[in-house]
Parts: C-alpha cells; structure tokens; sequence
DNA sequence: TGTAAACCATAGGCCCATCCTATGGAACTT
DNA sequence: AAGTTCCATAGGATGGGCCTATGGTTTACA
C-alpha cells in the first residue's frame, strides 16, 4: 500500500468518477485505475461498484475510506508541523555540573527569556564524567563543566578561568588567619562532594601534591549541603569562586590560598558532529554576550 | 512523502543506525539514507543528529516520529480490518415498496437472522419509481418491489404474481355481494395510496379501463391507514393479496374481482454492473429458498 | 432506434525514481 | 597506527508507475 494509492482512492471516493478523480490527481484515467485496481487487490476487496454512470462505495469502500481520509490528514498534520513550526529546535537540553549550575544557569536562563522569548531550556545537572558521556551520546546540546575534558568528538570552548577557595565557618580558626597554604589543611576535616565529583577529584589530587590525603568528614550531594556543613563548623571545603554568593557572608569565609593556588576552567562542550538547532545556536550567543 | 520513507524513518529512529536500518527495511544502507534525505528536505528539518556512532532523533524527529508511528499503525489497522473482515460483505440495504416491505420483509429478515447471524439487513422503504433510481444510483444492494420494470442497466427477477383484492368494511354494501366487478366501484369512494405509488397508478388505470375514474377520499402513505380507513367504512381500497393478514378479520372483508381480475407481480431488482456482495447473495437464497 | 459521448479497463512503450554496487571520507575501536 | 564501522556520494541498472492509444460498455440524446 502506498500513499499515492490512498490519495487516488480518496479522489474517486469523493468525485464519484474516474476520470474526475484522475484530473483532480493529476495523473491520466489508467494510472489512476491501475493503481485503484492494485490497491483492491492487496486490500482483497473491491473498493467501488463502478455502475458506469457513477463510482459507489462497496461496504469494504466506506470503512476504508473513514480510515483513508484520517491518514492522509495525519500525514498532512505531521508535514505541516514541521514545515512551519518556529517554535521547533528552540527546545534544547543543557547539562551542568553541580558547581556550575546554580550559579550560571539561573541568569542565563533569565537572560534568555527575554532576549529569546521562544525558547525553552532543559536543564540537566550531574557530574561531569556523565555530562561528557551524555553529550557524546547526543541526549545534551551542550553541556557546562569544569575542565580537563578530552574527546576528539567534542568540542571544547572554554569560558573562564578562576581560582579554588578555601571555605570555613566564620568561627573557625582558619577564617581569622592572614594567608593559608596547602599543607594547612592536612590536619582538618574536609566536606566534599560526591565520589564521582569531578572537583572532589580535583581537590584529592590538589592535597596529594603538597604530600597528604585529605580527612573527610562527610559527603553531600549538592553544593548548598556542604556550605550548610561547613558553616556549622564541621569541617572545611574548597570551592570555585562562582560558589560564593552575597548570603553566605554571615556565615562563611572565602579565603584564597598562598603558594600553587589550586585553579579550574569552565568550558561549553558539544558534539561535533551534532547537528547545531537553533535554540543551542540562541543559548550560546546569550552565553557569550552574557560573558563580556 | 511516501510511505517508504516513513518506513524508513522509523527503521532508523528504532534502531539508531542506518546500516542495521536498511537491513531490516530490506534495502541497502545508500538507498535508505538517500530517501531519509530526502524526507528531511521535504519536511525542511534534520530528523537525526549522525553522530558516527549512533543516530539520534532531533527535536523536529522525535516531533515526527510519534506521527510516523500513528501513521504507519493506521496503515496496518487498514489493510487489517479489510483483509480479516468477515463481517465485511455482509451488510446489505435492501429497499422494498409499502405494500411488501411490511408482509415480506419481517419473514424474511428472521430467516436470514437463523440461517446467516452476520448477515446485516438494513431496510428501506418508498416507491417504486424511487427504489429503481437508488438501485441505479448504486444506494440499494437490492429491492423488492412490483412489476413492471424496465432498463437496461437492472436486472430483474419475477419472484410471484398474486391478484389484486378488493377490500371493504365489513359493514360495507358490497361486503356481502356474491360477486363483484370492476364497474360496480365506480360509485363508491377510494382509499388510496400516495400519488407516486404505482399501486395507486395501478388502480387508476384499471379504472380507466373500466371506463371511470375512481373517486379519491383519502391518500395516506402506509397500508395501515388504508385499512383502518376502509374498517371504518369511509371508502373502500384495492390491495395486493399480500397484505391481507389475520386480524383483518374482524374489521375487513378482501374480495376476488370478476371479470378481468388485475393482478401484480413482485420481483427482486438488481444493479447488473454492481459488485455481488456475499450479503446479497445470502439473502438472496434466503428469497428463493423460502419461495418454494 | 441509432448515433454520439462518456466511462473504465487493457495494452504497450517510456521514463524517472528508486534501487543497487562501488567507493570515499570520517570516526571509532583496538 | 591499523582495521573496522558508519554514512554520504557517484554512477549505472531496473522496474514501477505514468503516458498514449484503443477497445468494450454504458449512457445520453436526437
């Protein structure tokens, strides 16, 4: 069965005549009589009584024809909801990881509210092994995390550079002293994040350089969790600076470090490969309009 | 669009690869990414990220594949309900005039209920000159009406000839005459049918035959008012035997005519050119069978 | 009733769309 | 670094659908 044979059928079910239908369809009587003939023949069912003076449906006509003229309006439907559909590829799906997006994602999404109104952002937070898995497998546009990240089927954009902090409670002893080095905070307990973090990977390897291994205290998940940990005095962190925030002033000290100070970059990653819509096209302009 | 394409489309979105795409569609891998292409062009829109590895539906595909799926499902419903339909075929519109359709079909239409359960019997009722147009017009399987009949594109079948009785009350002056002929009617008043009845045409002619024109009281559309009429002594009637049934007794007396008796023959009409549903054939032999 | 017109099916040839094989280039794997 | 996988392109082959011509019927009309 063929969609042209659909259409023929529909012609002739509607003039009620052959050669009628065959001009509305545009093709000469005989095509359009093969291919109502053929499409019988694999139905198993005559389709019309041809009573020379006019085409009637048959029964097994008329329940084909209820069925004919919904899918021929399907297929019309799909044609045009794709052909003009503005709204389509402004849907994109972003990733970033836990120490990113709250405090990037946020404003660039306000930002392309307004700048964009059309279109609409799925925010995806997770680590970033999962991130670059994810964006190589397509389900992400894009993603925002920290680097190193090394794929040839990617492509890396970096955004910014800054630095590590340390991170206690405002009555902690660390918080009142002049400069902190590495060495330091060997003696302290450390609230990181997840196992799979790509920061508390980073901040094992940061202690493993100045010769120790970091005591730690407790694991979250998020962001918010530890700087609720720390600000109770239960341990130290260490932070990107994009984590500080006005609100945590009462309670928390940021100080940087002296010596090797520990350092991350943020990079936009996609695939190359994938197909650029629209809406990641908007995402990335608003992204780097937004970091001048 | 054709539907190999949306065939194709789906093959690819299930199986997220061209080269085991085209291998289920039984086709090439060129020929499918080709007519995928294709489709894209047309629908103005990429439907998969390639991403070497695998083929990931965009978001104008993933649009697109709901109403591929919906679209090629009601294709297979279609051919489906055609192809294992055998309750297909076996519903049949069958028209018949007033002055049988009440004394036939109810027998008929309960024969057909035992010996064909599928059958489907839809009636309708009218004129002869009307059922011969829908018969023609391709709108009746078949009908039952009287004699006579002519054109060439209907075919004809005499089922049983019967006379013609008059009817009076049984109150009436001519209820108890031994005999009674045509000219004797010529006073009284007529009970008739409707104009286009060609029972009424009938009447009239034989009348005029006898050289009178009958006196019309009252036309009404069913047989049941003419009886009740006629019961009522407000005229008399002339009616197919047929229509003579058992509680007439009490209210009606049927008397043959004298002379030369008119008389009318039913037969079953046909459309020569329409396709022979296997509904109509069965009731049909339901027809003949019970005739005997 | 005979003739012209309308209608659908068949026949035969043509042609373009689709199909194929072969191949290239890029990417992924080992 | 080599082999494998994957998709796109190229070019030639093929067949399904299209066309014109025509025949057989039916229908309309004079």
């Amino acid at each position: 069965m063929e969609l042209h044979q659909i259409r023929y059928f529909l012609a002739v079910a509607e003039s009620e005549n052959f050669t009628r239908a065959a001009e509305r369809a545009h093709v000469s009587q005989p095509s359009l009589s093969q291919q109502v003939i053929n499409l019988e023949k694999e139905l198993g069912h005559k389709l019309f009584h041809r009573l020379g003076r006019r085409a009637v449906l048959t029964e097994a006509g008329a329940t084909f024809l209820s069925r004919a003229k919904r899918i021929l309006a399907e297929i019309d439907d799909a044609a045009r909801e794709l052909s003009d559909a503005p709204e389509l590829d402004r849907r994109i799906v972003v990733g970033a990881t836990p120490t990113v997006a709250p405090y990037l994602l946020p404003q660039l999404i306000g930002r392309c509210r307004t700048e964009f109104p059309r279109l609409l952002i799925h925010a995806r937070e997770d680590f970033r092994t999962h991130l670059v898995r994810s964006v190589i497998e397509g389900e992400l546009d894009l993603a925002l995390t920290s680097l190193p990240v090394k794929d040839p089927r990617l492509s890396v954009e970096p955004i910014f550079k800054e630095p590590l902090l340390l991170v206690v409670g405002r009555q902690h002893p660390l918080a009142k002293r002049p400069s902190v080095t590495a060495t330091d905070l060997a003696e302290h307990t450390f609230i990181l994040l997840g196992d799979s973090s790509s920061l508390t990977l980073q901040v094992q390897r940061f202690c493993g350089d100045h010769a120790f291994e970091p005591k730690i205290g407790y694991r979250c998940s998020q962001v918010a969790t530890v700087k609720e940990l720390v600000s109770l005095g239960v341990g130290i962190s260490i932070l990107p600076q994009v984590c500080r925030v006005k609100d945590d002033r009462n309670s928390l000290v940021y100080k940087r470090m002296t010596g090797r100070e520990p350092e991350r970059e943020v990079a936009v990653i996609r695939h190359l490969l994938r197909y650029q819509s629209r809406g990641a096209e908007q995402f990335l302009g608003a992204l780097r309009e937004w970091l001048k």
